[in-house]
DNA sequence: GTACTTGCAAATACTTTGCAGGTAT
DNA sequence: ATACCTGCAAAGTATTTGCAAGTAC
């Protein structure tokens, strides 16, 4: 449950790690694996939504129940994750799936690129990336 | 260029762990380091794209320098990965990336769900995933 | 010679599992 | 009592890195 809320009051993708930092902060004595076992959990109870940027640990963040959902877009330089939701996406991929010989239950769509802070910081500073 | 050999040799997704194998029977003695070293040089190219199922290894495919790419669905039961093109969601996302406040350079589309085999098992057999 | 590439083994990063001790019923 | 949940530590898996030896020039 404690996984749940922590999940519930940040809007941004957590990882495993962070999830049991936020909850040891709190006071909570929680070990990783507790982390992971509430994530597996919950992930079969289809309450939660995984991304995976390519790049460090793999990020969990709420699904909503009523199937209402966002996807996201990835800085490719900083790792900074942004959401976005976009009715045309996901009309076109609903039609794409009555189509196909496959009985397809969800779909993650990621945007790569680069954020504005480091579209810009790259024409000067040409290694380091924006700092998140 | 090895590597490069035995992706386009394939039209489907490799992890790095197959390659070498592959490498190694047909002869040349190849590690998995050189295996990821060459993986990852050929990434910062743009010549493959990287596929990560959210359930073991990640896997290669060869890049199109066309541009012309395809996307994937996953069967969450047995694994099974399909190949899919449609316009339609390229539009879209074409569509969608120029109003957004972000430069996209590239974007992933998975389709999860149950493969024809896996969705016809799974009336009968409820546990064990269809034989890939 | 220098510069670069290799395979191996060790190291790292992330995730899962075994288990003893705890709580709830 | 049984059944379940926990944290820790150990194990497992995937990937990266250090390094000595090899190759190319």
């Amino acid at each position: 449950m404690a996984v749940v809320e922590t999940l519930g009051r940040h809007d941004c993708v957590l990882t495993a790690g962070e999830i049991a930092d936020r909850l040891r902060s709190e006071g909570r004595d929680v070990g990783v694996a507790t982390v992971y076992r509430a994530l597996e959990l919950l992930e079969g109870l289809g309450l939660l939504h995984r991304l995976e940027t390519g790049e460090g640990p793999t990020r969990y963040e709420p699904a909503h129940p009523t199937g209402e959902h966002h996807h996201h877009l990835v800085c490719d330089r900083c790792g900074r994750v942004a959401a976005f939701e976009d009715q045309g996406v996901e009309r076109s991929l609903a039609r794409l799936a009555r189509r196909l010989e496959f009985r397809v239950e969800g779909h993650d769509v990621v945007l790569r690129g680069r954020c504005v802070a480091c579209a810009t910081a790259v024409k000067s500073r040409a290694d380091s990336p924006a700092t998140p």
